[in-house]
DNA sequence: TCTCGATTAGAGGATTATTCTAGAACGATC
DNA sequence: GATCGTTCTAGAATAATCCTCTAATCGAGA
């Protein structure tokens, strides 16, 4: 059986059944949506989607995974196009709140079903893709402690506070709970990272 | 001639729907348990579950609003507990980490299945419980503001910097992507939380 | 005891999820 | 450019699940 090479020109089945299940789990909520409801919104036939996917909760799956891997791959750019410390933890402040303004239907979804994430991390699929994120954050984190410029504390603590408040405000502006957009709030907040992990 | 001898304890129908779907949703994922395995769980019939709830993403809904409203009770009471500013910026942070670790089942829904709060607005639900919760913080807020011993921030900028940090590494630790002990970083948290927020 | 509203029960029809068989499109090979 | 193996699409058939409905039980008060 001769590998399927690069997959570079995949038909858009597959990606047009990820936007409708979007689209779909967003109005009505994971559990309402019904197979059919993605099957004539993708327009594609049953057979078609149970050969790209197990199931309705195998595409909420992929789809998170799909967006998780959108916001990293931005992530890591931002960082890598930085080089001292307070760039870096300000440029990524930054790229979360832009990320999560710009792609609102995105951030809603991975956000909201954040318990995915354990069932990616069962199916073995997380691992070796987010393994590597957390891996290169890991590092960076490590060398600018070496070089003094940052605090010297554990990664997952570091980055609870790094991203935290980012976090939680992107999720009450999704939530619309906040009126505050939040681009107009990353130079405070990138601010108040740096003070908070400064050396 | 329907038998039935013992059910005559009364504990609570209801609350035993609720902690059934709880363990079901935790172990497969909302959308992979079925109502009857939250039947066979509960102990409940049929008749009785479509008697307390309209359906799945009902049971879903309630659970949310119950374990939220028990959250927040605590929240309240620990920051009524404290007078001046810092100790109430603190013992909120402290609040947060020990009831996450203390309630790991509850705050990882929570924290899992935090879209079902639209669900939970939509329904008309949420509005008392909760805009009385958010008023009362905002208050308090608003209060040592004006005392002159916080940040003047909108409320929601706030609220990200006090409890962001502690949200998300609740959620790593629930993840078991770390391994700290929520509580062991609670001084540190509060500490930075402190210094980003006072005047 | 009798009545009444709240609750529980579980069978059965309606809806939804998944499998299955068949064939079309694709791409590699000669 | 014909053949062959594979992937992908289709939609009917089947299986699983949801939810409605009628009837029965319980407990409290008259």
């Amino acid at each position: 059986m001769p590998r399927n090479s690069v997959t570079a020109t995949k038909p858009d089945r597959r990606e047009q059944i990820l936007d409708a299940a979007l689209t779909c789990f967003l109005s009505q909520g994971l559990a309402a949506t019904t197979i059919d409801q993605i099957r004539s919104e993708s327009k594609a036939s049953t057979g078609s989607l149970y050969h790209h996917f197990d199931g309705k909760e195998s595409i909420a799956v992929a789809l998170y995974l799909d967006r998780l891997t959108s916001y990293e791959t931005g992530f890591l750019e931002t960082l890598n196009a930085t080089n001292d410390a307070k760039d870096g933890i300000s440029a990524v402040v930054h790229h979360h709140l832009r990320w999560a303004q710009e792609h609102p239907a995105d951030a809603r979804f991975l956000l909201g079903h954040v318990y995915l994430e354990r069932q990616l991390a069962r199916s073995g699929d997380l691992p070796e893709q987010n393994r590597r994120f957390y891996g290169f954050v890991a590092e960076w984190i490590r060398n600018r402690v070496n070089q003094g410029h940052i605090r010297a504390l554990p990664a997952d603590l570091f980055y609870a506070l790094w991203l935290g408040p980012a976090q939680e405000l992107s999720r009450q502006w999704l939530n619309k709970r906040s009126t505050t957009q939040p681009t107009n709030a990353a130079d405070l907040l990138a601010d108040a990272a740096w003070n908070t992990l400064r050396a």
